[in-house]
DNA sequence: CGTCTATGTTGACACACATCGAACCAAGCG
DNA sequence: CGCTTGGTTCGATGTGTGTCAACATAGACG
């Protein structure tokens, strides 16, 4: 039973800084890769990427569960997808009186562009 | 008047715009989050990160198999998912010779940067 | 307190996936 | 032609994942 729950605390410095190089910079380390295809994994799958993308277009930057939900799967389904999206860091919740309100965390779209940036910019 | 050039500002479904708008632009529909889960999930492994970073940074823009199938796994493994990469049109394969050289999509790095720019840049 | 609404959690199940060894093609070389 | 090296395909296997129904929790409200 390799069901190890070690998860290291995302610190909020070291979530920002040193995910990865450009993907066109070099070769990514293992441990580069793993960071990184954690993120692009919590959004392949296209119920997440429909409740990120509802997040992130929400005005004010957050959005309840119960605006959001409308993604052809079952409720517990979205709050399993949340979950994960959470996890991952990609999305943090709070809970205001009735409802949750999720949130993007901002420093990850900074990252993943970063990740896909070329080096040869514009 | 045979060379006009487009600029797909508005429109986003239009011309280049390869699979879809910016990520915090709108919710995405269902077919949208198909087309772009799928480049997400093909980069949502390390493994495949590796190897897709290996080919983007080689130099040249291309890499022969046999430099860069050493991350890890077993090489039938590697071939398993440069096809797989090949198969969400990320990379391009052609045999010279004895050797298979794997080359990255160009017009996918832009498709992603856009998914993940934001509308106000950092 | 009791009840209703809004979310999260659990358990179960089917399916997809990553991985490997072995067998199999392709090109060069003696 | 047989041999060697590079790469892909196949079959099997264990693990991961998406999904739902049922249950649990947290506030609001009467």
């Amino acid at each position: 039973m390799s069901n190890v729950q070690v998860l290291p605390l995302l610190e909020p410095e070291a979530a920002v800084a040193p995910c990865c190089p450009p993907l066109t910079e070099r070769p990514f380390s293992a441990e580069e890769a793993e960071v990184a295809a954690r993120m692009f994994k919590a959004l392949g799958d296209p119920v997440r990427l429909r409740l990120f993308s509802a997040v992130a277009s929400h005005e004010g930057g957050e959005a309840c569960v119960c605006d959001i939900s409308d993604v052809g799967v079952s409720q517990p389904t979205v709050s399993h997808h949340l979950k994960k999206l959470k996890d991952a860091g990609l999305l943090t919740s709070e809970r205001r009186g009735t409802w949750v309100y999720y949130r993007v965390e901002p420093s990850v779209l900074a990252a993943m562009g970063q990740l896909l940036s070329t080096a040869a910019g514009p």
